[in-house]
This record gives C-alpha cells, structure tokens and sequence, in this order.
DNA sequence: CTGGTGAAGTGTTACGTATAACTTCCGGAG
DNA sequence: CTCCGGAAGTTATACGTAACACTTCACCAG
C-alpha cells in the first residue's frame, strides 16, 4: 500500500467513502443538513481523515470567484503601528472569514517606484496604509478595491479613506508645548514624504504661526542614529537654541533625546522633547516621551470594514478616527 | 460600448485580437518564439492593453499547480529580527520567481495553539521561524513543505532547519562577562519557550557553571515594562546584588537598564547589562548595549533557499550560521 | 509530382472544486 | 392504486488558464 505523490483530491475521498464528488463537497463544506444522512456524511469524514485530505485552495478559489483574502500594503515592517493595524484588520477579517496577507513594499514610499508586487497570490481586495500618493495608481492597475488608510483623502483611485485626525494631534502637541512657555522651537519631520507627515508638519505650523513662537524644521530619515545627526546638526548651527523639540515620530524624538544627552542637555530640564505614535519605545527609553497615541487597531479595523462594504456593493463609511495626547516625562515648562 | 461588469479573461482578448485563446496563453506567457508571429503576438498584447486585462491567478495557480508562493510564520510582526529574515527571504525567492507571504502566528509561540490558518492563500510551501517547538505539528497538518528557522534541530516533520550558533554567542557573552570579573549574574529570561530562548539559558548555565560564578534566573515577557517589573522584583530579593544582568534579547535589556536607573543604579558603573539579537533598540538606548549580532538577513535566505531545493526534489543544505559579539557601552568591569 | 519540413496557429483537454439540476426511492394521502 | 413530495444522492457543468497534439499551408528537395 504505497502512498501516491500527488496530494488526494475530492475525488479520491468520494472513492475511499464509495459516494459522489458532489457528495464530499457538500458534507466537507457543511451544507448538508438534510441533502446527506448523518452515515454517510460521517463516512465521508472518515475518509477524509484517512487520506489526510485538504482542499486545493486554488481550484477552490477558482470556482468560488473569490479568496477571501485582502492583501495589507504596509511601507515598513519593524513599526508596532503598522502591527497594530494589522491586527485589527485581521480579527475584522476574521469575523467574515477573510484572511489577511501582508506586503511591505519595499521601497517605502517613495514616488516613482512600483510598491506593489504580490506575486501570485490571489487577492480579493487591497488595503494601503501610510503610502505616497502616487501608489493608488500602481496599485490601481491590478483592478483590485483599493481602500486606504492615513491617507490623502482625496487619493485617486481609492474606494475608500480611513483616516486619523493627524492634524487634530499634533495642534495638541502645540498647544501643550505652547503652554509650557517654550518659543523657540524645532520641528524634527520625516525625511520620508506621505500625507501623515505632511499632515503633521502642516499642523504644527499653522498652530504655532500665531502664536508668536519661532519654527524651525529639519528632516531626518525614521531611525535613531539618523535623528540623532540632523538634530546634533541642527543644534551645532548658529541662533537661539531650542526650548522645544516637537517631532514627527516616536523613533526621531528618541534619536532627539539621544543627541541632547550627547550634547550635555538634560530633558526636559533643559529642552523637551515630544514624539508622535505612542509606540512601545517611547515608553522604553528614558524619560518617557509625551506623545500623541493612535488608535492603530480601529484604524485597521475600519479599513477591513470598508472594503468588506466595497465587496459586498455597499458603501463604505467614511469617517476620520480621534488621537489622543499623552502627556508623559519628556516634557516640562521652558526654561527661564 | 458598456464594459462588462466582470473582469475581461484571456477568451475576451482573444475575441478582441482576433485570435484563438490558445495564442494569447502563448504570447502573453512569453513563450512564442516561433510559434507566433511577430505581428499576431503585437495585436494580442495591444488588445490585452486595451481591455485592461490581469489573469486571473486562481486558475492559473490551478492550471499550474504551483502558486510560487511560501508563507513565512513569525512568532511577532514588530521585532526587526523578523523583518530582516523576511527581507532576505524574499530576495531569494524574488529571484526565482516567488513570492512570501506573511503570517504572524497570532497566539505567539505558546503551545497547545494552533497557530496556523492562513485562510484560503494557496501556497507551496511554509517557512517557520522561532517556533514553539510543538508548531511543526500543526503546520504539518497543511501537508506542506516546512522549513524551519532558529529552531530545534530536530523538530519533527521539518525538511530543514536552518540554525544559528545561539550557544556560540551565549558563551561569548558569559566569556565577556566573566572576564570583566563579574561573579554575581542574573540572568533575565524570556517567559515564552521556544528553542532559540532554551538553547540561550543552556548555553549560559553551562558557561558559568564551571567558572566559579552565581547565577540567578528570572523571567519576563518580551516588553520593556514587564522586564523592568521582573528586575525590580529580582533586586528586591533577599541575596548579594548582582553585577551584570544578561539579559536573552535586546528588549528585555532595555527593561532592566531601565529597572536599574529608577534603583538609582549606573549602567554600566554599577551594574553591566547585556542584550542579545542587536536591535535597532540596541543603541537606541542610553548606554547603547553590547550584545550579540544575528545575521537575521542570511537566516532568511538560506530558509528560503532551502525551501526552494525541498520543492526541487533537491537535499536542503544543512548548516548552522555564524554570530557575533558587539561590545558597547553597557558593560564594564565589575565594581570593587 | 511526391514527400518532407518548419512556421503559424487552433482545438481540446485537464487542473479540483462547488453547485444547479436531475434522478431515484419510499412512505403516506387521496 | 395513483400520485405527490421529501430525503438522499448523483450527474454534469463551469470557473480561466496552460500546454499537448493536431491541422493547415507554403516552400523546397528529390
């Protein structure tokens, strides 16, 4: 009794029970109560067991129309944030029976290049998060619903936006640091281009312009030692120093906290620092970092929700999701 | 001139290109040198443009019985240790042809869970790393090829492990340690069990052991407060203090050096920490860590490599990866 | 004039599944 | 005794693609 090479088919099962095709698809897919007798369905089983039988998904796919898969476009992996999305997409996914696989395009989110390549896998749907506003279009061209998240909500091409009250969050870092006295301040963004950071640079501006206060910006890539360069740089230049390092991220206020310490500065005593995210590590380094946190689950989840909504011909709900400043140790009143 | 509802399929280009179906497979398969004329293949192409056609997957997958995808299974999506494997995974498998999808295996790593579902993605195969070690098990249930990474070399129903020398970078670590003259450790563990965290605690235990030393144990989950929480409680403890914490990742050792400023302790003046798996962490943190590098990049390619000999009907080559000590600023000689 | 050969396509089939449409059997109402 | 209807299956088909085997035709050697 020697095994076959190939993986046993439905076929196969229907032989070993001495029934029909049709008659194993409807008892493995659970439909029929009342079209089989209770033995039969259960010799079925039985022979499915036997023979170690599993579907082939892509002929199950095939006849269905449909995978029940949405792809997640994230431009990075290491982020909890994009994680957080993740995990509330899938347990909406979850809920519908939908799986969801992961992309991360690998060139960021530059303009200019195609970050959209899933290979074979055969999708139902797209959901893109924190992406350059060019990618709707390379992604576009795979003829897939396209729902998108933290982003520009006039993206072309998208069913959908789910977005944060981006702009919301970071007058609220304003304010606070406002409050604090401090009015000389720099602004660390991201030298990565998309909507979330443009969203954020714009905000912060527009907050602080009336108020009397000074800006100025510098850009770094999203990882520490880069943060900590330009803002050494930046502090090393002529002019009144800093009170008050306002950043777009987590990653960059602890590469901010990092050249301060280098530098003999003491935070916040000295200069504060705030982040944006609320990422594990702002509460890992030293002094914890008052930061906006975003609510990533819901964000993911919404994004499900919608393009289960475009699958079904339903319309999508739109709606922008609310931030929350976190006010921790990174930040004290301007120094005299 | 309505469109379809329906995505057009190579019969609508071929209708359209005035053709047979048989000759837009060809010309669009790219295999028609010779067989079609260079003028019919321009019209199939112009007329597939025109419609806007994508094959459809599921039925070539079907067709093909391949779907040149593999699923790579991570015990957690943030850790960068998986980001880079994956990474090199999929630079392999781009450059044969294939894709990876991933899959965070939702429960963690704990047993008795079965921490396989990827929906209804059709795959050829599955790459597991850091798995508990009873994974195997239920990932075998899918009938797929498995390969599995930084895990029990002999995991039952694996066609290879691809392993690293964790036992090798721990005693570099205890070597390091001992040599600065520490004799009182704690030893900060990981509270999930798999292999990788097993093989680091035995190579540990058995560097110390003869070496006229102290160690004391203990255990927290993989986030910086949990493992601040445990050092706290352990330094709390009745017993000699210790003078170096070694700690089995990164993380945890930014939780201890954390533990250790709220304590009023220096790093590394008072007390030395060592990491493990140099995370970008690793010098996020102030003093940056001496740890010991993965080479998390070649993990995942020589997984996927081994994947792809498995599918081949080829041997996977067997092998074990190299790692390295990186001496930074959080450890010194034991104080007087 | 025959036979062979290569170029250029086409007809057909199979991949494995889900399901609509059909058959068969049997018990009971009329 | 007929006829109806439900239970329990079965037969047949389609999903869209890739590729094998076949046809057609023109051209050329013998």
């Amino acid at each position: 009794m020697s095994r076959p090479a190939t993986r046993p088919t439905s076929r196969d099962v229907a032989r070993t029970a001495g029934v029909s095709q049709a008659t194993v698809s409807l008892v493995l897919g659970g439909k029929w109560r009342g079209r089989v007798s209770e033995r039969t369905a259960g010799q079925v089983r039985e022979a499915a067991d036997a023979l170690g039988y599993r579907p082939n998904l892509a002929a199950r796919n095939l006849r269905l129309g449909s995978t029940r898969t949405a792809l997640l476009v994230v431009p990075a992996l290491t982020s909890e944030f994009f994680a957080r999305v993740y995990t509330g997409a899938a347990s909406v996914a979850a809920e519908h029976g939908f799986g969801v696989v992961l992309y991360p395009s690998p060139a960021g989110v530059g303009p200019a290049t195609s970050p959209f390549d899933p290979g074979r896998t055969a999708l139902d749907g797209v959901i893109a998060s924190s992406m350059a506003v060019d990618a709707p279009a390379a992604i576009h061209g795979s003829l897939l619903p396209l729902v998108m998240l933290d982003s520009d909500p006039s993206a072309p091409g998208a069913a959908a936006v789910v977005n944060l009250a981006i702009a919301d969050g970071m007058r609220g870092v304003a304010a606070h640091v406002l409050e604090l006295g401090h009015r000389e301040l720099l602004h660390l963004g991201s030298a990565v281009v998309s909507w979330t950071f443009d969203a954020r640079a714009e905000a912060l501006a527009g907050a602080v312009r009336g108020a009397g206060a000074r800006l100025r910006t510098v850009r770094a890539a999203l990882s520490v030692p880069d943060a900590r360069e330009a803002v050494t740089a930046a502090l090393a230049g002529p002019g009144p120093r800093p009170t008050a390092i306002v950043c777009d991220d987590d990653v960059l206020a602890a590469g901010a906290c990092k050249a301060l310490r280098r530098l003999g500065l003491r935070v916040p005593e000295d200069v504060s620092v705030t982040g944006f995210d609320d990422l594990a590590l702002a509460t890992a380094v030293e002094p914890e970092l008052t930061t906006v946190r975003l609510p990533a689950e819901r964000v993911g989840e919404c994004g499900m929700a919608a393009l289960l909504a475009v699958l079904d011909g339903r319309d999508p709900a739109a709606g922008e999701l609310g931030v929350e400043l976190v006010v921790r140790g990174s930040t004290a009143p301007a120094p005299r």
